[in-house]
DNA sequence: CTACGGGTTCCAGTTGAGTGGAAGGTCAAG
DNA sequence: CTTGACCTTCCACTCAACTGGAACCCGTAG
């Protein structure tokens, strides 16, 4: 399988998988005779995984970890699971900490209907944002 | 006030304040004779404005336009109120999209507690990870 | 033969919001 | 007088995950 097919096969660019061997996350494949990539199906397979693993949020240094330890002979699948924990809890952070954000502007939007545009007078300011009177 | 007064006051370094002036989001001060730059409350607000903004998940670039019109005299604050309105429904997105994420893990999580550690083979591949068997 | 749609390498740039560090000037205290 | 904390400029670098482009090679269809 050459380089473009085997991205066709799983939704990324040649150069994106050129760009995964060059940070190791794959192994550099076998050479036809004039020096294309010639991939086999555990490199699609391989390319799958990444991307189902990034499709939940894992950044390419964790999901590397997870496959460096796979090799490595690791089977406990504790790795893996701690990755998931660590995750979901990081997810539930960046939640609340949006949900917050969106209380924050959805208080804005709010008193920004009732205020009157001719009283907005400071060039530095928006009286929308920051008046300290209003805000948490 | 010199810089890194300012910096204290409003919580961020001098160097980021000078970046902020680099990029057009803060005016250039006056100077003393010996050349430091040299702050009035204009800015102390000012810089306070832009965390304020910035704390609600506005981006720098956000920020900037918002000054730039109240510079120019718009008093209308209808685009405050629109970027307002464009940041929720972003953030709204996200929120999904992580919610999305966390019910992937949370089935990853659930799934790799009832998996058989030494039935993990495939060196490409966890099967905590990625068995379209039990995807969605 | 020529075109064209692959492939190859390597180098540089993107985005956003800064941070690090060198080399030097300034100011107040001891 | 010297030390140390602050200030100045400027350039380069960080992070993540690519993407763009130049210059060149390969294979096949017409």
């Amino acid at each position: 399988m050459k380089i473009g097919e085997l991205g066709d096969h799983c939704g990324v660019t040649a150069k994106t998988i050129r760009y995964y061997e060059s940070i190791g996350l794959l192994d550099e494949p076998a050479r036809t005779a004039s020096g294309y990539r010639n991939y086999g199906d555990d490199a699609l397979e391989r390319l799958r995984f990444i991307r189902d693993a990034q499709a939940t949020g894992l950044s390419l240094a964790e999901i590397s970890s997870v496959l460096e330890l796979k090799g490595a002979g690791e089977r406990s699948c504790s790795h893996t699971t701690a990755l998931i924990e660590k995750h979901v809890a990081s997810i539930d952070a960046q939640m609340q900490q949006l949900a917050h954000a969106r209380s924050e502007l959805k208080l804005l939007e709010d008193r920004a209907k009732g205020l009157d545009p001719a009283s907005c007078t400071d060039p530095n300011r928006c009286q929308v944002i920051g008046d300290e009177r209003h805000m948490t």
